[in-house]
DNA sequence: AACTCTATTGTTAGTCA
DNA sequence: GTGACTAACAATAGAGT
């Protein structure tokens, strides 16, 4: 427990400042990746423990140097920190930042609408509770579609293993009766938090955090890395 | 009050975003110093925030790039981790590697299934046509479960408006009779594509290739960008 | 926007298996 | 040395100024 409140000093003990540096190495990576993924800021945090492993953020080298390549990349004006005067870099400077932004918004607003739908999905978030009911409606339809496409997916290749087509939800039915994939029945189980009957009722946004298939957490937010060794 | 649980996704709201970032990433480079306090090791947090404006440690230029420097000029068999020869090195280096693997796999996983649901709502690409049964009825589960938390939010906040709530497909109309938003009027547009009707033919896996909100491109499924403003 | 404040969530030191 | 656990400490979201 941490009952002391911890001195800041270089830790002697060898097995603890062991432990400790992978503890916290670990909590920094994921506090990096948090400020990445929340803020969407460019970072780099390099960590090289005294047994010479590596944490890195971003979580692979090429990408860690990139940010790094970037960062040097400044003008120096920029890396200290407007040391220049002039207007003129000044203008330049606001004008690529603001096509930068631009691109940033459109790509941004898709990453939204995706991560919204992601999130509707998994059930956790009561999301949809708090939506322009224009933008459920769009949802909606996009779902309605979505759900077409997949039964006559099914239906079209569905002949050889048995008939659906027209029930409102087959794929229960289905799924068991082709043989539980159990790389699906994770995945199914994790959305149980939705609603599983089959009436028209339903629980609105609540759903249940089940666990919503990974959390989102760390990398989280699918930040960048993918790997991301660490969180768990 | 930290009232929230706080989601991990990009913050969409510009002066949070903004008071978050500068917070976190304090946060994150007194994490970085009493790391590298306590444990010794050797460390570097780069952070750019959005302003342009940067956060270090260590806290000079110099003695920043001190340590990329140091951790480039790492042999490379250091960087991934002494190669070493002896079987040890690699048994040992191959176990942790399969954890972490197991742990991307998973992590992946979700990924690509979300991706594949976007991509199939997207309607761009056929990728519901090469998909092993098992998975189509999984998404249809899902999406059957969407469907409803939909019908219902729409229902519940509904009455104020219309009477929605039984129809296969009262979206479309809904979304007409509300004020059609721009950001979503885009959306809708480029999903008629996918077919339009009410009916519950539809057209398999064809929908329109209309120009799918953005592309899927670059970075886009949150591939790892996070930060975008730079690649351009 | 830049501060303060504090309830709440998040991190982790120390311990045990 | 690893992981799990948990009380204690630390960071911070949101609100107020």
């Amino acid at each position: 427990m941490a009952r002391k409140k911890v001195s800041m000093a270089y830790i002697a003990n060898d097995p603890t400042r062991k432990a400790t540096g992978k503890k916290r190495a670990t909590g920094a990576i994921k506090k990096a990746g948090e400020l990445s993924v929340l803020c969407g800021v460019d970072a780099c945090l390099i960590i090289v423990l005294e047994d010479g492993s590596l944490q890195l953020w971003p979580s692979s080298l090429p990408e860690a140097m990139g940010v790094v390549d970037r960062y040097r990349a400044l003008p120096e004006v920029d890396q200290c920190r407007k040391k220049m005067d002039g207007e003129e870099y000044v203008r330049d400077r606001v004008g690529k930042m603001q096509e930068q932004l631009r691109k940033a918004e459109r790509d941004n607003r898709q990453r939204e609408n995706t991560l919204l739908l992601h999130d509707a999905m998994v059930g956790g978030r009561p999301n949809l509770a708090g939506l322009p009911v224009e933008q459920l409606v769009s949802v909606g339809w996009m779902t309605e579609n979505l759900i077409k496409k997949i039964k006559d997916c099914i239906t079209y290749r569905g002949g050889q293993l048995a008939g659906v087509n027209d029930d409102p939800l087959p794929y229960a039915a289905t799924v068991a009766g082709v043989e539980a994939p159990h790389l699906q029945r994770e995945w199914v189980m994790a959305y149980n938090g939705g609603s599983s009957g089959s009436g028209s009722s339903g629980s609105v946004g609540a759903g249940g955090d089940v666990m919503q298939l990974g959390s989102i957490n760390s990398r989280f937010a699918w930040p960048e890395g993918n790997h991301f060794p660490q969180s768990d």
